[in-house]
RNA sequence: CGGAGUGUGGCUCAGCUUGGUAGAGCGCUACGUUCGGGACGUAGAGGCCGCAGGUUCAAAUCCUGUCACUCCGACCA
């Protein structure tokens, strides 16, 4: 009977009421907390660990194409916002201002940086001369602040963590080969150490970044079927540069413009591991991003020999390398496999008197609940196997449910009622006009292009909306 | 920025209509019994009721203002 029970209370189920399963999930996971300033989160131990881990494997990445880390200022001056048209007029309505230092009032107000495009360029303007300069491929892990008016923990923070990598290249190609080559690094590092499937692709004309003259975006599917833009990478030509009067100076002795990209990945990931992978217990987290990987836990531990072997173990494990703890606590078992649960740690170990007994222990898996009998002297290697398959499994649930979840409509009946019943992704032509995209989000409710598809053919010649000839084909979704 | 709601021990909330000794459950602390799916008993600690005014002999409760947060919209490279 117990097995058919909800195991875990407190957590609204996620077919319920997605949005509060998800806070809830928040909550009991201690991933971060409310700050007293709205839209500002405390980072607990248990999501800032996840961060780390995210932010390790993403810089090691980085590295390896050639990336250096850099830290710039948090402040940027008005003036200096102010030197790219389209980039003051997209940030302009988010940013906070600094306008007093002390109690004198400052000649020039500061704004808190919404992102560093400007301040990147400001740098490179003063300290770029010749084409030896080049290229700059830097990176900055920091914060940045946007004045958003409606907040939910990760998914839309007015603080965020991010990374901000920010290039500049001597031509147009080597700028633009480096936009594609981080959005590869994001496509691998999402796919490979978060399990998470995606759709990718460029974003439609008056959906880029601002400033920016090419956005490519990957497009997470969330299991309530709403869309998660994920990470994004962008290649800004050499409006940017040109705007700042960055100039170098070739082989021949003329002045050159530069040309740019920037790229980002936001701790707004952390929201999208919970909404892809986590269930009604809770959270379930990939090994790759787990801050723990196993918990051992022993039953009742205050029989003899009990906790000294669990010790044993816990000792073992760490020596051959995971990220192990040991739940000693005077808590009931049940408690503990529900904690256990809660915070998606992928694997605990229960160890007692009758395994003991028969030199075994139970491994139990977070996202299938399997139980595995392991012998004792064979656990160390077996656990990686274990995490490797649950990595795998994880993954291709997900993608299962994206597949399942990408449709395709020729008519906008078909792609409203499509929108009415199955929540993901509908593949739909269209002839470019925002005009139309405007009308299909007013008719589905929400339904906008999430991103362009060009490598496959297309499905119609005509919009979907105003039957005109079909410029794009593109997966429509809503979006968080 | 519009609509709605909520501020009372750490958490979830009751009490407010009809003003009169500040409550419950959970959690926390100590001790004892338990221990293979959220155990139980006993004892205990913890609160100027978001803030500021006002009405009153008396305000968590009524009035005015204010601040904050949550949800739904609009907005959101």
């Amino acid at each position: 009977m117990a097995k058919d029970k909800k195991l875990v209370k407190n957590i609204t189920p996620r077919d319920e009421n997605f949005a509060q399963w998800y806070t809830d999930v928040v909550r009991e996971a201690e991933l971060c907390d409310y700050s007293s300033v709205k839209g500002c989160l405390n980072y607990l131990p248990n999501g800032y660990a996840i961060w780390e881990l995210i932010q390790a494997d993403l810089d090691r990445r980085f590295k390896e194409t050639g990336v250096e880390n850099v830290s710039l200022p948090l402040l940027i001056p008005e003036s200096l916002l102010e030197k790219e048209a389209d980039h003051v007029e997209g940030f302009a309505p988010e940013v906070a201002w600094v306008t007093h230092g002390g109690m004198e009032r400052l000649q020039e107000r500061l704004c808190v940086r919404p992102t560093s495009e400007t301040l990147f360029c400001d740098l490179w303007a003063r300290t770029v001369k010749s084409y030896r300069d080049l290229p700059k491929v830097w990176n900055q892990w920091n914060s940045v602040l946007r004045w958003e008016k409606t907040t939910r923990p990760f998914l839309r923070s007015r603080e965020f963590l991010w990374q901000e990598g920010h290039t500049i290249h001597a031509t147009y190609e080597e700028a633009e080969e480096r936009t594609i080559q981080m959005f590869h690094v994001y496509e691998d590092c999402y796919r490979e150490t978060l399990a998470i499937p995606f759709v990718s692709g460029r974003k439609a004309e008056h959906e880029k970044f601002a400033g920016a003259q090419d956005t490519y975006t990957i497009e997470a599917l969330m299991h309530d079927g709403k869309a998660l833009q994920s990470a994004t990478s962008h290649f800004f030509g050499s409006g940017f540069p040109d705007a700042f009067g960055i100039k170098y100076i070739d082989k021949n002795n003329e002045p050159q413009s530069v040309y740019e990209t920037s790229w980002g990945w936001s701790t707004r990931s952390i929201g999208g591991l919970i909404m892809v992978h986590g269930d009604d217990d809770g959270l379930v987290l990939p090994p790759h991003v787990a801050p723990v990987e196993c918990r051992v836990i022993p039953i009742a531990q205050h029989k003899e020999g009990v906790l000294d072997r669990a010790y044993a173990l816990f000792d073992e494990l760490k020596r051959a390398g995971y990220r192990v703890k040991i739940d000693d606590s005077d808590k009931s078992p049940g408690w503990k496999f529900a904690e256990q649960e809660i915070l998606g740690i992928p694997t605990r170990i229960e160890i007692g008197p009758k395994d003991i007994e028969n030199n075994q222990v139970v491994v139990v898996r977070r996202d299938t609940r399997e139980k595995i009998i392991v012998k004792m002297d064979e656990i160390a290697g077996k656990l990686r196997d274990i995490l490797e398959v649950i990595q795998q499994d994880m993954y291709n649930r997900a993608k299962d449910f994206l597949n399942a979840h990408i449709d395709t409509a020729t008519e906008l009946d078909e792609m409203k009622e499509k929108f009415k019943q199955n929540r993901g992704f509908v593949k739909a032509c269209w002839c470019g006009d925002p005009e139309c995209e405007g009308e299909v989000k007013y008719v589905t409710g929400g339904a906008a292009t999430r991103c362009l598809i060009e490598d496959e053919e297309m499905i119609s010649d005509k919009c979907i909306w105003c039957g005109k000839p079909a410029k794009h084909m593109a997966y429509w979704g809503k979006a968080y």
